[in-house]
RNA sequence: GCGAGAGUGGCGUAACUGGUAGACGCGCUGGACUUAGGAUCCAGUGGGGCAACCCGUAGGGGUUCAACUCCCCUCUCUCGCACCA
């Protein structure tokens, strides 16, 4: 009887086989090579979507082929529970976000097993249990010991949609990463942690992570936006006060002719009188469109020349970076080159392209002799178009006329330092990570306030500070914990007086810069301070993580601050090692109808329906199959169904060839095919084809992990497995080696099917205890090759020669070939080139 | 503007260090079996030509016996950063 193949009943049945025989739970073993395997985890939102699919999929496939491997794998999940989602929903619906977080993880879990993942749930984290997030806790009292967790007073970023601060790298062109709505500034006080101490490590170790893509190590870099310069006091006419630029470009010094201060500088209030024309400055600021000024009717000396320079408030320079304000060198930068034609302001060239100093009347000057040879004026003859931004030569620069500006930026930096006009510094964009949120759902940070003593942090034996629960989410009027009198009340933990505690939440990225730490450990309320300082723990055994997949948008926020913690945990004397992800795969987006897959775009497939239609084994097999990880992926139904086809084609060879356990093909076959001359031609095709295909599969998913490619060398011995007709017990025996290893070779992408038919076949569940399967080379070799012959480059003519022919046979046997012989003619021989095992190209004269 | 990546059949894609361009899948065409097929199986499928052969990897040059692959120029698309001084 050849049954169908049903995939809701193959594949529930060993979900639960699998749970039950508790084969993907985890121990630590020291005798074991180890491979920890994680997927970032997702947010509770409701149900999976197929960016999951795609994710889970593809780590699913590295831990179990890893397994099978021989290696020792943790392959953990767990839930990224607190977030806005939750409050926004408990608006809606009225129901309490802790409720609809745990219903939400109910039915996603079921999701996830429903796509038979070899997750091993003991160690299972939920971020918003207390025993989870009390350890975000005890790292801040840590980070705040250490002065990294401080409170400031500043402009933040504020989403007036979500109704909080966002840290710098939540703002996406300007807007809120979440909800897209337009980010304003505000002034508040806030919680920073001092992720900027780390910035120049964090910038370093950026060249250590080989085995990330490259791409995302270069975002990263950026991001941290290291620059050397120096910061100059400028003096200003008829005032006590100095003005500090800050800038890159010492070299021009000389042809500032302007200096610019933010609309928001200390001075510019001081400096401008007409406030109006102040506030409309400041009502541009940031805005990239239109540059405008305001002149303030003050000047300012340049130290390099003692001249004197009008002083501007300009909207787009920024407050943030550097000292809030520039000197501006028209002939050496563009915008400031805009801002000067603008508002008429003189334009000095300092610097000229080395190939035109004969024309400017200029010789480089040697530097040991300095034969400065300052010719004439000739500048005022140098018109330009466009600001010159590159490197040069120095010109109207005094002593440092005819330097090449590289070393001009040095020898200046060297000469402000000496005479006390200022100092070398560093800069980095990088700004510390805001972690303060005006919401509820977050980790309560562990502070309190107290009239006498101020800020006090909560003692370590009083955590966790529990989120209380009982209260209204009502989305009016900031957090609910405004509201929680029991909350808000304390004791303060150093004079036990009455105090207030800090109702503000902790950025939920706080709590997945460290997730993948908790499930080093078995789940449930542990110690985690004493767990991660045993010698013998089981941190020391599974991290770093060996191979991280997640979405490229996560490229600088979660895998920066994650890099942080850990190196703020090594600091702390937790851990030795500095980076958490050893290698990192950031999977293409799935794309449909030319977009991202999104509710908003109205192009979502559901999963669930997928896994309903055609099956776990299908779903996941077809992500796999239709691009190589790292890519986008286009969805296609008539895909979905070849994948499907493809698997229904499998299970009809199984069914159709019978293998009887009793007989010589059965359960005792161990293939032993050692007398391979004996095989019949076919079958001897078959063999070999099958042990090429573990070498294919084999080098596809380690080369980059190759998926597609793996699949298709699948397919292809499957359609060999089709057109092969046995005729003998030898060929049944061939014929079963080739479909064990296709079930072995498939069963990471498609497992379920894979065991059923396992099992089908006679043998013993379960295939994942299997060992993956090794190629023999020789019997991969072919006896015979196809020989290109090509004639001056160009395919003429292809023969079938038996292999270790030498170069001289090869050559005699093309030359021999009828149609070569036409094609050469007379033509004498120039020359024969003979490719090893793959072409002749013969080269003839005309 | 800067940085990164990518342009290959009707479509998704493949071709590891230069060596048969188009594996595998989808779609399409024809056939078989069928009351029927949107099921299954078999065959074909880059373009042109009866054919030998010619043309084809965004476009144009170059290196080479040989280029999707290496070099130079141009164009297009995607992603990231974007007044960072």
């Amino acid at each position: 009887m050849e049954e169908r193949y049903d995939p809701q009943r193959v594949e529930l049945k060993w979900q639960r086989y699998w749970s039950e025989r508790g084969l993907y739970k985890t121990e630590l073993n020291p005798s074991l090579k180890k491979f920890y395997c994680l997927e970032m985890f997702p947010y509770p939102s409701g149900e999976i979507h197929m960016g999951h699919v795609r994710n889970y999929a593809i780590g699913d496939v590295i831990a179990r082929y890893k397994r099978m491997r021989g290696y020792n794998v943790l392959h953990p999940m767990g839930w990224d529970a607190f977030g806005l989602p939750a409050e926004n929903a408990a608006i809606k619906h009225s129901v309490h976000p802790s409720e609809w977080t745990y219903k939400n993880i109910d039915y996603m879990k079921k999701q996830l097993n429903r796509m038979g993942l070899s997750y091993d749930w003991e160690r299972e984290v939920t971020t918003c249990s207390p025993e989870y997030y009390k350890w975000n806790q005890w790292f801040f009292l840590k980070m705040f010991e250490r002065g990294l967790a401080y409170k400031k007073y500043s402009y933040v970023n504020w989403c007036p949609s979500c109704e909080t601060v966002l840290a710098n790298e939540q703002v996406i062109e300007g807007r809120c990463w979440r909800c897209e709505s337009a980010v304003t500034q505000k002034e508040l006080e806030q919680w920073f942690l001092k992720i900027t101490d780390y910035a120049d490590e964090l910038l370093q170790a950026c060249d250590e992570l080989k085995g990330w893509p490259e791409k995302v190590v270069i975002m990263q870099r950026n991001w941290i936006g290291k620059s050397i310069g120096v910061e100059v006091n400028f003096k200003i006419i008829d005032m006590e006060e100095k003005i500090r630029i800050f800038t890159t470009r010492q070299d021009t010094l000389f042809g500032a002719t302007f200096v610019c201060i933010a609309p928001t500088h200390p001075l510019a209030e001081r400096l401008v009188s007409d406030k109006e024309s102040l506030e409309k400055v400041r009502a541009r600021y940031g805005r990239m469109d239109e540059k405008i000024g305001l002149f303030t009717g003050y000047y300012a000396i340049n130290p390099m020349n003692d001249e004197r320079i009008p002083i501007y408030v300009a909207n787009f320079v920024l407050m943030e970076y550097g000292t809030g304000a520039i000197m501006s060198v028209p002939a050496h930068d563009q915008r400031d080159f805009d801002f000067a034609q603008k508002y008429g302001i003189p334009i000095r060239v300092v610097i000229v392209p080395e190939d035109r100093m004969q024309d400017a009347g200029y010789k480089i000057q040697d530097k040991k002799s300095h034969a400065s040879c300052i010719m004439h004026h000739a500048s005022s003859s140098l018109i330009i178009e466009k600001a010159y931004e590159d490197e040069g030569i120095l010109i109207n620069s005094g002593q440092f006329s005819g330097l090449r500006s590289d070393i001009a930026r040095q020898d200046i930096a060297k000469f402000i330092e000496e005479n006390g006009l200022g100092k070398s510094v560093v800069n980095f964009k990088l700004r510390d990570w805001g972690i303060s949120r005006q919401r509820y759902w977050g980790t309560p940070i562990p502070v309190v306030y107290c009239d006498k003593c101020g800020i006090v942090p909560v003692p370590e034996k009083d955590l966790p500070v529990i989120l209380p629960e009982d209260v209204q989410v009502t989305g009016k009027g900031g957090s609910p914990l405004l509201e929680s009198q029991e909350f808000l009340n304390t004791d303060c933990p150093k004079c036990s007086g009455r105090a207030r505690r800090e109702t503000d939440t902790m950025d939920t990225f706080v709590d997945s810069s460290w997730y993948f730490i908790r499930y080093c450990f078995k789940k449930g309320d542990i110690d985690l301070y004493s767990e991660i300082r045993n010698p013998k723990s089981e941190i020391r055994y599974w991290m770093p993580v060996d191979q991280y997949i997640g979405g490229v948008e996560h490229a600088v926020l979660h895998l920066l601050y994650s890099r942080f913690f850990i190196r703020v945990m090594r600091d702390l004397g937790l851990i030795n090692f500095s980076e958490p992800f050893r290698n990192l795969l950031t999977q293409g987006m799935v794309i449909k109808d030319g977009a991202k897959m999104s509710k908003s775009k109205g192009n979502v497939v559901d999963p669930d329906y997928l896994l309903k239609k055609y099956g776990a084994d299908t779903a996941r097999l077809f992500c796999l199959f239709a691009a190589p990880p790292e890519r986008d992926l286009e969805w296609s139904d008539k895909g979905v169904e070849g994948a499907y086809r493809f698997l229904n084609r499998l299970w009809g060879i199984v069914y159709r060839n019978k293998f009887d356990p009793e007989s010589s093909s059965g359960r005792n076959s161990k293939f032993e095919i050692n007398k391979i001359s004996n095989l019949q031609t076919s079958a001897m095709s078959l063999y070999r084809k099958t042990h090429q295909t573990i070498k294919r599969v084999t080098t596809d998913i380690e080369r980059e992990f190759h998926f597609n490619t793996a699949i298709a060398g699948l397919m292809e011995l499957v359609n060999w497995i089709t057109s092969f007709k046995p005729q003998s017990d030898e060929d049944l025996v061939t014929l079963r080696f080739a479909i064990e290893t296709v079930l072995l070779l498939l069963s990471p992408f498609s497992p379920h099917i894979a065991e059923e038919l396992w099992e089908a076949i006679g043998n013993k569940p379960s295939i994942f205890e299997q060992r993956w399967p090794k190629w023999d080379e020789v019997a991969a070799k072919e006896e015979e090759i196809e020989l290109v012959i090509q004639v001056n480059g160009k395919l003429r003519s292809k023969l079938m020669i038996p292999l270790g022919l030498s170069d001289n046979e090869i050559k005699e046997v093309a030359l021999k070939e009828q149609r070569i012989k036409e094609i050469v003619g007379g033509k004498p021989i120039k020359k024969v080139i003979i490719v090893k095992g793959k072409l002749v190209n013969i080269v003839t004269g005309s």
